[in-house]
DNA sequence: GCATTGACGAAGG
DNA sequence: CCCTTCGCCAATG
């Protein structure tokens, strides 16, 4: 598991902690392949559920600034709704980010959600 | 330092 | 089967 991110967010959950939570959502999300998706619960279970998938809903909000860019449109909620579109330069964006890799999004939800469904607990074999 | 909120999720009514 | 409540954990007011 690396965690060589640039600008990891100062502001950590434990301070004795040598890296954050916000790392290590960010290193699996960038593992997902384009044209998958995954959800919150889903990465928050990968990294032991002691975090609620909140805590990774949150990381994302500060994924905006991470480097290199994190795909947070293939991050969605159990669902395959795309409830954090809002938090996007504009509400369509990632929509249509989706769209380019050639997933269908219908109703802000995915279409074949649980086809596209990328679990890491699987692919990175835990 | 306490109260509220949040890109979630599971359980209960 | 739809809607409401509670739990998680950290950030913000």
């Amino acid at each position: 598991m690396k965690k060589d991110i640039n600008s990891p967010p100062k502001t950590v959950a434990s301070k004795n902690e040598t890296y954050s939570f916000f790392e290590d959502v960010y290193d699996v999300v960038r593992q997902i392949p384009a044209g998958r998706v995954t959800t919150y619960g889903a990465i928050a279970k990968y990294l032991g559920t002691g975090s609620s998938a909140r805590m990774v809903g949150w990381a994302m909000n500060a994924a905006h600034v991470a480097v290199p860019e994190v795909p947070a449109h293939r991050v969605i909620n159990r669902n395959g709704m795309l409830t954090g579109k809002h938090h996007f330069a504009t509400p369509t964006l990632m929509e249509e980010l989706l769209n380019t890799e050639k997933i269908i999004v219908k109703n802000e939800t995915v279409v074949e959600f649980e086809k596209l469904f990328w679990d890491p607990a699987v692919h990175l074999g835990l």
